[in-house]
DNA sequence: CATGAATGAGAGTTCATTCAT
DNA sequence: GATGAATGAACTCTCATTCAT
């Protein structure tokens, strides 16, 4: 009996998983979590019901193993460490381009997946909010608080200025998600706009 | 045999009605569209399974009884009329107030009821863009358009501002779903801090 | 919404489930527990298989409906009271002809039904046990204990010859469901010959 | 290529049967048969899934192949025939002791695995009835009926009689399965217990 | 109009069996 | 011979919907 470490036979393994859960997003994607059935999340990925099994718990382990994947995400890119450093406007379009902008645009249907489902579940709600939007709120807290100190940022609510800063973020996911033309047209020129917005306003600054 | 114009009957069918989509709203907020059975929305509106077939084709009819009522609401506020004429931040700051905001917190329910099931039912999703995110895009446009041209606004990409703009208000009731606490608590002092984000930015102005 | 009390519809229910239960005696007592398909039950019934449920939590409780209506057959019985003054081998032949033999006889397929399930089930063989066979054991313990104490009964080591008698009655049933022909055709001269092996013995006494 | 007859490979594949079948009779009757599944008696066979394949038809031939080994040891045991021209009390005692009451107690295990099926499956039923169950009388009858023209046993019918002796082995093996304290330290001391209750009786016989 | 028992299509899940390696 | 991933038929159970009362 083979030691479960056999790296081919891993590989293998984690290859199928992932075969399957792109078909899974694909089709929650496209008809929700609850319209997708094991059938069709089985014929789009090419593989028996059966098979699903041989590789996840049961269907809302799917949803699991897709926030589990974008959790991996998130560890993966160096630039936000960078980005730290650089001054607020910097990093607030930096973290939207290469980070938030980017995975989104590249793992949408995940996003389309998960995303109802996270609303609709309040399991899957207390684990996203805890995994992903607490720990986001808390990091950007810390930061724009420390800007503020510096006189980069001006004095303001900073707890609720975050929340309106991610609140954008996440609102410009779901237009997206509607299907909202423009948006999906300017995604790459978001970045900028989001940053004149946030740090600039909309109102004309003197001599402007 | 009495006109179906009769008002008294038509008032207690509308009660039947409502009194039937508020306990649908509630199970549909607490477990989400798919698994609220209509047993349980029967028993939380007092009635039996039956009489809900009597007031709504289907389950989904539900749903779609949920956007007319929020559609209605849309038309109630004289307030916007007015704010209309105000200046852009003193409108985006009432129009939160006054109307997203309030509705928002006295309807959380239905939304948290509709807004999962909007975005994972195709159907819905254009529906409801279509109805709501799509028209109050273009006035927006047209508005802030009309305030660049007036100086008052910055030139800018007004399309993907008033998404940015709008996504910042839909991102922000999903985090109030999410239950984020900062949100909730803070929810009176919103419209001010938005307010300044959007206008006068985070970046400090000279003298400030 | 009339009370649970409503003394007709709870007949109607009772009636239903006996309905289902009798079903699912058979069906179980044909195939076996796993090998019986809710389908064929409801099929057997009569009824839907939705209707199964309606009535039943799942399969399992079925078995459970059956041990608890089991249950309630022993307490039916005024008989038995009176036999625990009789002397022991009047007692021994009435509880067999009056009762377990008559209830085997005309329940055997619920027995047929349940008792592979209840060898095979680890959490029914426990509660089957706690349920019928240790309360009897202890009951008829202390009956023969005191038999032996007034000399009615030779000196033995009573709690094994408890479960002799006892062994020889519940083999005695798995002999008619294997289908022994003699055990069936003779089923009514039993409790004499049971009693003469377990009173008088198969040695004859001297004089015999 | 090797003959069939090669003796050392018939062992090889003798011994690894009898690997399979003790882990299928562990895991069966730890969970039954229908709920022990052919992944778990791999692995506590120590083998794959396949591998039970090769060596069994499928997993009902696994008590098949049960049934067989005891019909195996029945062969074995040359003290029955001794015991057929001792008394018949003697005989008893000794058949219990040295076969029954010992094999149960070895093969505990296989017998919970197969008792549960064999009373369920009616296939299986019939088999072991006429395997084991019917031999078993006629033999007895023959013995007890020779006994009874001797004057040794009294006079009684016959064919019951032995129905009531067997069912109380049967009856005594159900109540081990159960998990019956007292039969299970007593085990031993059984044989004296039935000895004495099937040739005197429980009624003190003149002048005990 | 109100009721709620009955329905049955359809879902998720299990697992004995096969077979390419 | 041994392996174990893949299979898919078959099962239990759910629940929106209907309709006789």
């Amino acid at each position: 009996m083979p030691a479960d470490r056999d790296p081919i036979r891993e590989q293998l393994i984690e290859a199928r998983r992932n075969q399957i859960l792109d078909a899974a997003a694909s089709v929650f994607a496209e008809k929700g979590y609850h319209r997708a059935t094991t059938k069709r999340i089985a014929s789009a990925a090419g593989v028996s019901e059966g098979t699903i099994y041989n590789y996840f718990d049961n269907k809302a382990d799917l949803l699991i193993g897709m926030m589990t994947r974008l959790a991996e995400l998130r560890e993966l890119s160096q630039e936000l460490e960078d980005a730290l450093h650089s001054d607020a406007r910097e990093f607030l379009i930096t973290i939207f381009r290469d980070r938030i902008g980017r995975i989104v645009q590249s793992h949408e249907q995940m996003f389309q997946a998960i995303l109802p489902e996270i609303l609709a579940n309040p399991g899957l709600r207390e684990r996203y909010y805890q995994e992903f939007v607490q720990p986001t709120a808390v990091m950007l807290e810390g930061y724009i608080q420390a800007r503020v100190q510096q006189g980069d940022v001006r004095p303001i609510d900073v707890s609720l200025a975050v929340r309106a800063v991610q609140g954008m973020f996440v609102g410009l996911l779901m237009m997206r998600i509607l299907g909202d033309g423009p948006i999906r047209a300017g995604w790459d020129r978001l970045p900028e706009v989001i940053g004149t917005i946030i740090f600039d306003g909309l109102s004309p600054r003197d001599g402007e």
